[in-house]
DNA sequence: ATTAATCACTTTCATATTGCAAGTAATTTG
DNA sequence: CAAATTACTTGCAATATGAAAGTGATTAAT
């Protein structure tokens, strides 16, 4: 169900949705690490437990930010992929890498360290457009071979 | 008290801090409303419950993006200020704004229209730019005469 | 063709977080 | 010095999250 907005705030509104421990998260994994199916998910590193990915997947759908498609050829498992609204938050999830990098390593000291992040650092709105187009390179092709629903 | 992170993900580590429904509100007032005591976030239009405010502004003294200073001449009042931790997530608050200006406004019609929206669509980072600036004008004087601790 | 495994969930129950209302201690104002 | 203000805390109800187990519809294996 689509949470109630707060007030006519756009960043209180963006929080209204996106604002909690799993949906920016389940953007990401979608985005950054090509997971596509319930069971991807579920084996993420995060480990989000199924009855909340459940929920969460349906209130993206809902709120447009992802589609839930058929898999061709195969009637059991189900694709979710981000829609244009849901790719529209790379800039976000780019942002909150970048303060991560900066900002987040004297508390968590794991904080990955990488090539993908020498790229970030080196050119932000370059590493969001290659995102965004390795994303729709990656489903392309399903897109393409008729999901129809 | 500082969440544990669920891996080594900066994404994920970002939201282990800042994603629930609270925490990036209070940065925004802090920012773009110029809230700074206690009463002024109680104020707000988001209406948050002092119980909840008063662990959130303690999460984010803890973790560094925000300071909790005594008022000059007064001994009750508390100013909260934004660390440049705190001021660096910025472009993170910009990004949203954006995002529901472009997606959310289908959903919630009600989202403000108006001139730092016209900012914000014609140069993203200039308006983040001058968000910092702006703040950073704003407390100088305060941060200036003798705030101690 | 039957059995076993897989996938996408749902249900149940425990715990944690959030929210409301009221209360309190230390100033500060009238 | 009484009343109001500020920055909280406490108690309790409501909601959200989490772990574990269970279900029904495929699909794969024998």
């Amino acid at each position: 169900m689509i949470p109630t907005f707060r007030c006519d705030c756009p960043i209180t509104s963006a929080l209204d949705i996106l604002g909690d421990k799993w949906m920016l998260v389940i953007v990401k994994q979608m985005l950054m690490q090509g997971k596509k199916t319930f069971k991807d998910f579920t084996e993420s590193e995060e480990a989000i437990a199924t009855n909340i990915l459940s929920v969460k997947l349906k209130l993206l759908e809902e709120v447009g930010i992802v589609s839930k498609n058929n898999m061709p050829n195969n009637k059991k498992t189900k694709l979710y992929l981000l829609t244009e609204k849901g790719l529209a938050l790379t800039p976000v999830i780019v942002e909150l890498a970048n303060w991560s990098d900066h900002h987040l390593r004297n508390l968590n000291p794991t904080i990955q360290d990488g090539e993908a992040m020498d790229l970030l650092r080196s050119d932000k709105s370059a590493f969001a457009h290659f995102l965004e187009n390795n994303y729709r390179e990656q489903t392309a092709a399903i897109n393409y071979d008729g999901i129809s629903n």
